[in-house]
DNA sequence: AGCACGCCGACT
DNA sequence: GTCGGCGTGCTC
């Protein structure tokens, strides 16, 4: 018997599998999907078995496998195509697919030592009576008693009554230990669950996503904030668990939604497995066999939990469908909505994508009736949608105020009188984030990799935050020696203002540099929730799904920090960030009210934030995309050629330009090559190239044609994203 | 990648 | 003589 097995190298040109032959002994254990260990070039590795046979067409030598390291298959079948699938679309090694699919205990790799754990079990080794006739004081009698009638009993627990006992029990042979396998990931107290009533949309929405669960059509959830959804979702998944099918639901970063979660799990308990960033290796590869051996129903989880390993897959629901971390930013670079999609047609299953604010590429596709559309425009429990109040920051900066406008002044004293909380939001992070020299123009940049250095108070020095250079910040220019002001604020500066403000006030502030150590989102959320503060204040993190009920004002603090981001997408994740964002603000019987502050009150995409209307801004940044040929009417795809050597790169972009000019469709466009948005980056300078299509046979045969001739130049670099969301 | 082979300079 | 520097080539 032979064997096709895939070794995890991390050179593309090993991306191949090679060919084993199996001693007869281990044989009727060769199973497609299991990892193996054999010989190569003098070393000892680990691969997937992807293909058996029992003849040899090429006439190699072939070596003989070591061992089989797993009982229990990793890769099943659907897993196996949606590694093909990954790698076939976005152009990346077939072992990198396999490899983000897997936990790390899984992957096949010998550096790995992710283990089962294993828990002690005491249990009796002679019969009951026997046992505690032989007992010699009531200490042991409790111990044998509480084995007797539990079966068996933790080696913990049973020391935490008497460590000697339990010893001499063992000497004396009267009972024995056990181990056990456990899983690490103990499920905290479970919250109580209502079954919520649907109002009339949303019953609407259930029952026609109920009608099509034996067939794949996708389906696009539009429902403001507020408007149910996840309610919807848990109905639906019902109906699903009780046709003994299973379920997927993605969520954009579960440990930013601790009460999604929590939500689910009250409903339906023990039946749930969760996948996120938070969890250990040793957490994920216990929630994964949970999975594996159908232990669960439903898995929740950001991204990757896409690959989950689940039998008998019933519906998959994508919540916040226009959420950016869907796309993975490094290889294998994939969206996992676009596998989820795959693997709802593999399984002729339903697809819900819901979203408050949906992207325009899925929204012009539900208007060709490429997607089903659902509507959710009212608010549960007759919830209205906030009032938002632009206030122009140009007038108030002559008044002296920069930060915090007056009406905003007015409005945090008024909320807080009523003992309602505020939320504000700042779109940026540290102390003064740029520092520029107002005499000549002076900023301070990093010299690997030429983009500006933030100012960190704490410490009184700059960084880059690419690459961690670092250097201490001086009093004057360093260039035509002026005394040095800042430009830009941050939530640190927005916090010691407030207190200036409002010195009676309690402030809790939320941002990256305050969430880094575990569970401290969570922690911040329900300090806010449990109102021993006044305000909350944050980067974007603040904006997504919580419910406050007593918030009923938030402040919009510089909604024009996103506009100017040079990105085609800025205005629309503006205006998605700012609705969200506004969402928070009235849920059950107050009137949200939201303060926006902008330079640009002018700015389009801010009325309509202002408006509170999709529509409006949809059919707006329609017609800019149709104009300057961006999706959805237009796919892009972003090459980047990058290589240590500057001429040599920039010699190769061009090559790079001209060969995909001459063998791409007329139709195609092909933008650069220019320096890339992060042009040099630890000494490697990179040009990149950009690909606008609507329909190109040769698209992809010529990708896949560039993609093989620089696997071989080690000089040069090439990188490809298929519909990348940040060019 | 990572390990062997091979060809060159420095040194007990 | 020989130890070890790393450039090159190969891996079922």
């Amino acid at each position: 018997m032979y064997i096709d097995v895939l070794l995890e190298l991390k050179n593309k040109q090993m991306d191949q599998t090679y060919t084993y032959s199996v001693p007869k002994n281990l044989q009727k254990e060769i199973e497609i999907g299991k990892r193996v260990k054999v010989p190569f070039n003098h070393r000892e590795l680990e691969g997937f078995i992807l293909d058996k046979k029992e003849t040899l067409q090429e006439d190699f030598e072939v070596l003989e496998i070591l061992s089989i390291v797993d009982q229990e298959i990793v890769l099943n079948e659907e897993l196996i195509k949606m590694g093909k699938f990954i790698k076939e679309t976005y152009l990346c090694s077939l072992s990198s697919a396999y490899a983000t699919m897997l936990p790390k205990a899984l992957k096949a790799s010998l550096k790995t030592n992710i283990q089962k754990k294993y828990q002690s079990n005491l249990i009796l080794a002679i019969p009951y009576q026997s046992a505690i006739e032989l007992c010699k004081n009531n200490l042991q009698k409790e111990i044998i008693d509480l084995i007797y009638e539990n079966e068996k009993l933790s080696k913990k627990e049973a020391n935490l009554i008497s460590s000697s006992s339990v010893k001499t029990l063992l000497n004396k042979k009267i009972i024995k230990e056990e181990q056990e396998e456990v899983y690490r990931l103990q499920s905290t107290g479970i919250l109580e669950d209502e079954k919520k009533f649907l109002n009339e949309e949303q019953q609407k929405a259930k029952d026609t996503i109920l009608k099509s669960l034996n067939k794949n059509e996708q389906f696009l959830l539009y429902g403001v904030t507020g408007s149910g959804k996840t309610e919807v979702y848990m109905q639906v998944i019902d109906e699903v668990i009780k046709k003994k099918k299973t379920a997927i639901v993605l969520v954009p970063e579960i440990s930013l939604t601790p009460q999604f979660v929590a939500n689910f799990k009250a409903r339906f308990e023990e039946r749930v497995a969760v996948l996120h960033s938070g969890l250990s290796d040793g957490e994920r590869y216990d929630e994964w066999r949970k999975i594996a051996r159908n232990e669960v129903d439903i898995v929740i989880g950001a991204r990757s939990a896409i690959f989950a390993p689940l039998k008998n897959l019933g519906i998959i629901i994508v919540d916040e469908e226009h959420s950016e971390t869907y796309k993975q930013e490094n290889t294998p670079r994939y969206n996992a909505i676009d596998v989820a999609e795959y693997r709802a047609k593999l399984n002729q299953i339903p697809i819900v994508l819901g979203s408050a604010t949906p992207s325009l590429e899925r929204m012009a596709k539900s208007t060709k009736n490429l997607y089903t559309r659902l509507e959710l425009k009212k608010r549960v429990n007759h919830a209205l949608l906030p009032i938002v109040t632009m206030v122009d920051m140009a007038s108030e900066a002559k008044k002296g105020n920069f930060i915090l406008s007056e009406r905003l002044k007015l409005e945090i004293e008024s909320a807080v009188s009523r003992k309602e909380q505020v939320i504000l939001l700042l779109n940026r992070r540290g102390y003064s984030t740029t520092i520029t020299c107002s005499n000549c123009g002076f900023t301070y940049k990093c010299p690997n990799c030429d983009i500006t250095l933030t100012y960190h108070k704490t410490k009184n020095n700059l960084r880059c935050h690419y690459c961690g250079y670092t250097i201490l910040k001086k009093d004057k220019c360093p260039k035509c020696h002026e005394e040095l002001n800042f430009y830009g604020y941050g939530t640190e500066k927005l916090e010691s203002l407030i207190k200036e403000e409002f010195p009676d006030l309690k402030v809790l502030r939320m941002d990256a540099d305050t969430t880094r150590k575990k569970n401290s989102y969570e922690t911040i959320i329900n300090k806010f929730k449990n109102q021993d503060y006044d305000i909350l204040l944050g980067t974007q993190m603040i904006s997504k799904g919580h419910d406050f009920p007593r918030v009923s004002l938030v402040g919009i603090i510089n909604a024009d920090a996103s506009l100017n981001i040079p990105d085609f997408r800025s205005g629309e994740r503006t205006f998605s960030l700012l609705c969200q964002a506004s969402g928070r603000a009235g849920r059950k019987d107050t009137i949200g009210n939201v303060i926006m502050q902008t330079y640009n009150p002018n700015n389009f995409i801010l009325k309509c934030v202002e408006e509170q209307n999709y529509e409006k801004f949809y059919n707006y940044e329609m017609q800019i995309r149709k104009k300057l040929k961006y999706p959805p009417f237009y796919y892009l795809i972003s090459l980047k050629v990058a290589s240590k050597d500057y001429d040599l790169c920039s010699k190769e972009a061009s090559k790079v330009c001209t060969y995909l000019k001459q063998n791409l469709s007329e139709e195609t466009i092909v933008l650069g090559p220019t320096t890339a948005s992060v042009f040099k980056m630890n000494n490697v300078y990179r040009f990149g190239i950009i690909l606008k299509y609507r329909f190109d046979d040769k698209l992809m045969p010529t990708l896949k044609e560039l993609d093989k001739m620089f696997i071989f130049n080690n000089k040069v670099n090439l990188e490809i994203d298929i519909h990348p969301t940040k060019i």
